[in-house]
DNA sequence: TGACATTTGTTCTAACGCGAACTAAAGTGG
DNA sequence: CCACTTTAGTTCGCGTTAGAACAAATGTCA
């Protein structure tokens, strides 16, 4: 095989990728959560709750992670499991008043986090940037064996 | 605070890295290794060894992981320690006779796997994707508070 | 030389990650 | 109605992860 041109893409992908969740990872722990912890917050804040399934599709955690990463925000009060109406197999996961609380808090604090570090950005490199990560990921696409 | 317009950019980029890591991991997993010990025998292959600090860094694992990791790898004859020349707070991580053949036989291989993702990817596609991502890292780097 | 700081690697805790096996509850076909 | 398949969540085993605390070795500088 030739020389690989695709491993500096790889490479950069991945070191991207560490630098931006070292980042922001340490400004979560700030907040007392952690990313996975933050992330399910910030996706159940501002709706009704969801079912377990949706919110491991919509936070790319897997159905066996999410049970345990629940289990611990529900254990400190900020979200709970209700029966679902019409499927006794699901249940809807949503954020208590205290998660509400925390969500008002500490969401707004990491955007304006986020925007900190991207206050050199311009419209035109994040629209750049999204079509070659676009690009790239379809590379990956489940189907692409 | 307005809309935040990096947010896509974000989102983009941890679904790109997520989808390669599922995608290059479930191929790494059928030879017989998890990604970060694929990640070891790769940085060791055709190498003399190297100190684990020296190892960490190319792999991005920190030390306190590298201990781990480096240990199931030992025990299972792939990789040794063995004491450094002259300080003696140091070893030198290497790949046994057993890991290289080991290497020799999984390097190729996952390379092989990862060309026919990138099969269709242009040399004009890597440059573009290399400077954003390498664009976007900067963003993240350790004095950017 | 001797107090002090730095570097190297290990250990520890709490948490995450994946895949596989499992139970319960719906659907689906005959 | 009954076997069969599918779906939703939980549980389990093994491995990874970050961060902090730690001991040993080394470097620094008065």
């Amino acid at each position: 095989m030739r020389a690989a041109e695709f491993l500096p893409t790889v490479q950069a992908l991945v070191q991207t990728y560490q630098a931006f969740e070292s980042c922001s990872g340490a400004h979560i722990r700030t907040l007392g959560l952690t990313p996975p912890q933050f992330d399910i917050v910030a996706t159940l804040g501002n709706t009704p709750g969801m079912t377990a399934t949706e919110l491991g599709e919509k936070t790319l955690i897997t159905k066996g992670t999410l049970t345990g990463v629940v289990d611990r925000l529900a254990a400190r009060g900020w979200v709970e499991r209700v029966a679902h109406d019409s499927d006794r197999r699901c249940q809807i996961i949503r954020l208590t008043p205290a998660g509400e609380a925390l969500f008002k808090q500490t969401f707004p604090a990491h955007l304006a986090y986020l925007a900190r570090c991207f206050a050199t950005a311009s419209a035109a490199q994040h629209k750049r940037w999204q079509a070659a990560l676009r690009e790239l990921a379809g590379l990956f696409a489940k189907e692409n064996p």
